[in-house]
DNA sequence: GTTCTTGCAAACCCTTTGCACGTCT
DNA sequence: AGACGTGCAAAGGGTTTGCAAGAAC
């Protein structure tokens, strides 16, 4: 049994909210897709979370894995992220707060950090616009000093 | 014919240097690839560029403009970006520096921005990692604080 | 009972690849 | 001449879709 970092009641209920605002309906496969991504405690993407829930045995197909994915991220219980080749990666939007990915443009590798001053920019910037911040996805693009370095890291 | 706002000479001489770093060729599609891109004042995928270059009878094929976007992003001199569902956009780097973009989360409207105090957060960021900063990639999600507003501006 | 959602498989789109031909060095 | 790049069409992978069956309201 994976360790429960997040607060599945509070995640429930943000959904249920959702749903109802957006007259959804309240299916189980809705609730037993949130209940298995408030299980992992990091990136994964939809084909992945679709074998590990019909491996564990709850059948749920790929077309509502992507669906609830979609509404997931609609209402910000989720972020979305879309690296350079690679297929969408999502995460828990309160898994992780203020974090960011800093790509190797040589090798491919991705860093994550945190830098609190990019919510002030994301808040401010968004306020200016006249619009209410949720999230966002910052990438950097940069190359390591030593290409060797970078290389021997990219057997990721 | 469109205002040419970027120095091609500077762009051709920064592919060349580049693909001589690399030991790749100087294959006349590949600067003619760059020649297009470059009097274009505007976000585009690979699709559309491989079109417009085919209407106005220059003949490159598609495996050509995706290999060249490419060698063009891994030398910097235009920037990936990997919006919600769509194709890859590209956009050269030195188009409008330091701009990025906001989505809206109920109708998918696209504003860009500008805001310089995110390149010296780019800058320290991978300083403090190690790397040597070259571009990035800001998506800020929020959300329109009049749905209507948002919905009307949604058939975009 | 009606409408929405699910599941399945096929369709779809964007991108990459294999191979033969052409071009650069 | 040799190696690399191009063009074409087919393959590939991730995601979406159409339709019939099932669940929510």
């Amino acid at each position: 049994m994976p360790t429960q970092n997040v607060d599945l009641e509070a995640l429930n209920q943000q959904f249920a909210d959702f749903l109802r605002r957006k007259k959804y309906r309240n299916t189980q496969e809705r609730y037993r897709v949130l209940e298995r991504i408030a299980a992992l405690d990091r990136h994964f993407n939809a084909d992945e979370l679709y074998l590990e829930m019909n491996q564990a045995g709850e059948r749920v197909s790929r077309a509502t894995v992507y669906s609830t994915l979609d509404l997931l991220t609609k209402c910000n219980i989720l972020v979305k992220h879309r690296f350079q080749g690679e297929s969408a990666h999502y995460e828990l939007s309160s898994r992780m707060p203020n974090h960011d990915h800093l790509m190797c443009m040589e090798c491919g590798r991705i860093v994550e950090f945190r830098d609190t001053s990019i919510d002030a920019i994301r808040d401010r910037v968004a306020a200016d616009l006249g619009f209410k911040p949720m999230s966002h996805s910052l990438q950097i693009f940069a190359v390591c000093p030593n290409p060797l370095t970078c290389e021997f890291n990219a057997g990721e």
